[in-house]
DNA sequence: CACCAACGTGGATACGTTTTCAAGCATCTC
DNA sequence: GAGATGCTTGAAAACGTATCCACGTTGGTG
């Protein structure tokens, strides 16, 4: 087992210098027959540019960094399929992490990258934007995917609620008061307005009028839409959040059902928590969609294989990936400020007329 | 934004030769107050050693990659979540590809990890084990997850059943006559042949007789366990193979079930499988359990959710990729032959008795 | 007192690449 | 014909780290 050629190989059975060889394999300017005969040599010794040289010397890894929360969760692995698709396609590697929806590690993998010098990254964000900061500064090209990270919190705002209304402030691209964003970074995301608006008309139309709001870790956005579908007066107690966890998710779903047995329609953040909507009300009894109607965030391959089969709220997970892998590879020019990705609600049979 | 700090800055500041500075945080031998000094340095200005100069000089870099079919099948996720783990309890990153079930993909991928010197990787082969000798042979530890790599294909056997037959020995420890196997790569893979001969048994035991082996890429050791659990003469026409997509999962399913509605219970080798046979079934207009049995390879969140629950053969994913990483990174002493984890049978509804 | 072992330390080197710089050479222009 | 211009080329300098080796100091033993 002989270590690989170097370029000081291939340089010297090309009889050339080795700028030569970098030349002539970046796509330098060489004569003609000198390329040719490199290319020649370097093929015959099956040469490979060793990416460790060249990282050091330009002072960064190739390739990009992904964060997410949590794989089993399908609809990121979808956004993670479109991001390695991305990347398989322009030849770059992509260095994983997941962060289980915890800021401090996700703060951690974010170390692990920096130490690694990947200056590229997409994240599914789980931490606010104090986590964010010193990715930021460090010089990352950060694009964020699916969500945006919370703002940080402080003594006055650290509730669901009035983070909700920073956000629908975000959404609506007005500046929140006194405190103007400090991240500036490019993201792709979902028209989280357009998708829970159009489900909440879907039940509205269906007569229901306690419509229930499930939501998990970054879902703040989509609480805050769905605040604004239903109307001023929120009542508080329809909108819970669970933490990142499938048993939190239960919990949550649980209770909800149990505090609340007059709601008649939930409308789940994601799809773990949709799953979780599911077995709750299975445990409690509680037909879908006869007693209880049910949207769900995430078009995943098992929605149509519930029963009654899942009406959601479709967002392109997949292109969602590819599109943000995109932004981070293509950060050369100025970046653009950000892509929103429109959703479409797929109705299958969880929601039923509201029965008094 | 200036530049991190190099171990160099660390050495003036501390008043030390790089080398001292390099020892002590490498855990190498130092003078009590030299030590406390340096670490007192490197912290006050941040200082974190750059992986790239590290693994050039050691010509390698750290972590490990991971290659896998498809994210989006559940059990790949978790085996992915499970390796992650383990890796970020290390402290390594973990560069990520998804082959797609595509060899050339794959080997393109395992190009890729060599550029980058990923000299530990795990994987679930897609490719023959002629796809993966150039790893091997380029001085890689490889850990096999999940499964095995096929024989490679020669002239006398290129058709499933007979590399059933090969795989079947391997199963047993069989050398496979006159072809000794190749590869001497460590696996952590779930106890096929048992798994599959339980739910066999059960089937059996309801009173099936026509068992169908719905397979997908890289099931061979599971159909070879198929048939071997069902005894000597396999109708060849009960055992079908998929290509990796979902489509062609469905396209298999319905045509099994079209093509033979005597069958009255199959076996789906994992759980995009055992998804396009519960979405044939019903196209079809199938009753699972009443008209047709099922029981799927993989127990993943969403099995509890369809109706009936499925009844699966559960094999610990998360486990798997956590061993596998464990295993790749603590390759220095012999490495073990490989790891072999128990699967289990867990009965829920979708397997009802024979009815004529 | 002299010698040796053990230990802490820093200078120097190598890892494989890209990029800068200057030199060599041929062609073109006045 | 002399100077300017363009192109190709190789030597050399980084990039940040780990490690070899030699040097000095100390403590102990002869």
């Amino acid at each position: 087992m002989d270590r690989r050629a170097t370029i000081k190989d291939v340089a010297e059975a090309a009889g050339v210098g080795v700028a030569t060889v970098s030349r002539v394999l970046s796509g330098g300017s060489a004569s003609p027959q000198t390329r040719e005969r490199v290319l020649a040599v370097a093929a015959q010794l099956d040469y490979r540019p060793s990416a460790l040289g060249r990282n050091l010397r330009q002072r960064r890894t190739g390739g990009m960094g992904l964060l997410v929360p949590d794989l089993t969760d399908t609809f990121h692995a979808q956004l993670a399929e479109g991001v390695l698709a991305c990347a398989r396609a322009a030849g770059e590697p992509v260095v994983l992490g997941s962060t289980g929806g915890d800021p401090e590690q996700e703060s951690e993998l974010i170390g692990m990258l920096l130490e690694q010098s990947v200056d590229r990254l997409i994240a599914v964000p789980s931490g606010d934007e104090d986590t964010w900061a010193p990715a930021i500064r460090a010089g990352m090209t950060v694009v964020f995917a699916d969500r945006l990270p919370a703002r940080p919190s402080s003594d006055e705002d650290d509730d669901p609620a009035s983070r909700a209304v920073n956000d629908l402030m975000l959404l609506d691209g007005v500046s929140a008061g006194a405190r103007p964003r400090p991240l500036d970074v490019p993201s792709v995301v979902a028209d989280d307005r357009a998708g829970i608006r159009t489900a909440v008309r879907y039940l509205r139309g269906l007569g229901h009028r306690r419509i229930a709001f499930l939501g998990g870790p970054g879902h703040d956005r989509r609480a805050a839409a769905f605040g604004a579908a239903v109307g001023a007066p929120v009542d508080e107690e329809l909108v819970v959040f669970a933490t990142g966890s499938r048993d939190s998710a239960y919990a949550a779903a649980s209770g909800l059902f149990q505090s609340r047995p007059d709601l008649s329609a939930v409308v789940a953040g994601g799809n773990v928590l949709g799953e979780a909507a599911v077995l709750a009300a299975r445990e409690l009894d509680l037909r879908v969609p006869r007693d209880v109607s049910l949207v769900m965030y995430d078009d995943v391959p098992w929605a149509e294989l519930c029963s009654p089969p899942l009406t959601v709220i479709a967002q392109p997970g997949r292109d969602m990936g590819y599109r943000a892998a995109e932004l981070v590879l293509r950060s050369g020019g100025r970046r653009p400020r950000g892509v929103m990705l429109p959703t479409e609600l797929i109705i299958r049979g969880s929601c039923g007329p509201h029965r008094p």
